[in-house]
DNA sequence: TCTGGGGTCCTAGGACCC
DNA sequence: TCTGGGGTCCTAGGACCC
């Protein structure tokens, strides 16, 4: 089957094994080889990373906490710590590009390298690859797995199969023999609905997929997913590597342990939200045009509305205001709430137009007093970290010339 | 111990404009 | 008069991914 003609594929999938699990590891060396959870332990939680030893039992990510400890009573459960997790992440996406610029980011814990031209001075890309899973472990302790193909479709496969810690290269003339008898689930796109409706129509396999015409297709699961399934169940993948893109929203969410009816509580957790929101849209330079809400009621059914303001914001006062009149709207008084949620969509980068105050002329929009005091709290913020902050102090409406901190905003 | 939180993309209908 | 068609924006919901 393989060809010694043929020139090492090019295009590497790095995914880091049980990733949260891992870096908690290196703090809590005692826990290496046992079962280890990573997740919410509320009443409410959900697994969000396991180890491999966890994962022996059956649990994985995404199972409620309950059911995860049910199938594996001994595992030791660790809460998330998420700036952890992201300096990790920087450390070895900073390692990814020694090897080439041509890093793509995917998640916290993913990245597709374009190696095609590394291969002249590095050699070929498999040994790229090893090289690199050696140099991660060494140097940050994290073991993580590495597919190598043509194309980036193969190449997350392929790293899949790798798990854990290990090395898959797929290549071209391999693709087909490879993808045909797996499960249509394998391909990128196809969740649990979507496999169910293929079945409706016996299509049960990625080879199922291949030779099914395409307009059919197009028929049953859309435009959109149609074309892209049936390419990729030939092996075609035609995306390239993209080192930089633009954040198309910035949004927080929330489930409550119980059920909250109060609306003190959901307008507080509305206006920690939307100040979290801003500061974060603030930090990246960025202002946003669409407020959107989300509620989910205790029967789990879940709705979102959305305004679109006349101009684009960074300020949580402004978020704030909207979420709120779009509550009011929304939920019916009293009503029991599982989950509450604010997200800012339509993203474009602040050009500074918005700091004039010419702007902000209408006496319903923020004063510069609100932004002035939100500046304030990045700066409190960025020097005593954002847990100190009490967002509730927002709701007063700063005097000219006093700072967040003689505003009670500082604990 | 029923179902997290951060996102992206797609579809579909209506409004509106030419 | 009795009914086109394309394009864009906005909104709601849902599938999917990590």
């Amino acid at each position: 089957m393989q060809n010694v003609e043929e020139p090492s594929p090019g295009i590497l999938h790095v995914d880091m094994d049980a990733f949260f699990a891992s870096v908690e590891l290196l703090d809590r060396p005692d826990l290496r080889g046992k079962p280890v959870i990573v997740g919410g332990s509320s009443v409410r939680g959900v697994v969000t990373s396991a180890t491999y030893e966890a994962r022996a039992y059956g649990v994985h990510s995404a199972m409620p906490m309950g059911a995860a400890l049910r199938l594996c009573p001994k595992a030791v459960v660790l809460p998330p710590h998420m700036e952890k997790y992201r300096a990790a992440s920087r450390q070895v996406m900073a390692l990814f590009r020694e090897v080439t610029p041509l890093v793509e980011p995917l998640s916290i814990d993913e990245a597709f390298l374009d190696v095609r031209g590394a291969r002249r001075l590095l050699g070929e890309s498999n040994v790229i690859a090893q090289r690199l899973r050696a140099r991660v472990l060494a140097e940050t302790g994290l073991p993580c797995s590495v597919g190598v193909a043509g194309t980036k479709f193969m190449a997350k496969l392929a790293s899949g199969r790798a798990k854990p810690d290990g090395m898959l290269v797929i290549r071209p003339s391999e693709v087909l023999a490879y993808l045909h008898p797996l499960s249509v689930r394998a391909l990128w796109g196809v969740g649990a609905k979507t496999a169910e409706q293929l079945e409706r129509y016996g299509l049960r396999t990625v080879g199922d997929i291949a030779t099914t015409p395409l307009e059919s297709l197009v028929r049953t699961v859309g435009e959109a997913a149609g074309t892209r399934l049936h390419e990729l169940a030939n092996g075609i993948d035609t995306r390239e590597i993209v080192t930089e893109s633009q954040e198309k929203s910035v949004g927080h969410e929330r489930t409550f342990d119980t059920d909250e009816r109060s609306p003190e509580t959901l307008r507080r957790e509305l206006l920690h939200q939307s100040s979290r929101v801003a500061s974060r849209l603030r930090a990246a330079g960025l202002v946003g045009r669409t407020v959107a809400l989300k509620l989910r009621f205790s029967d789990f059914t879940t709705i979102s509305r959305s305004r679109t303001l006349a101009e684009p914001t960074d300020l949580g006062r402004r978020i704030y205001d909207e979420a709120t009149a779009i509550f009011e709207a929304a939920a019916k008084a009293g009503e029991p709430i599982r989950l509450i949620g604010v997200r800012v969509e339509q993203l474009s980068e602040a050009d500074g137009v918005l700091h004039q105050p010419a702007l902000w002329a209408d006496e319903t929009a923020p004063s510069e007093g609100w932004r002035d005091a939100e500046r304030t709290v990045d700066r409190v913020s960025a020097r005593f970290g954002t847990d100190i902050l009490r967002p509730a102090a927002l709701l007063r409406a700063p005097k000219s010339g006093e700072t967040a901190e003689q505003n009670g905003t500082r604990n």
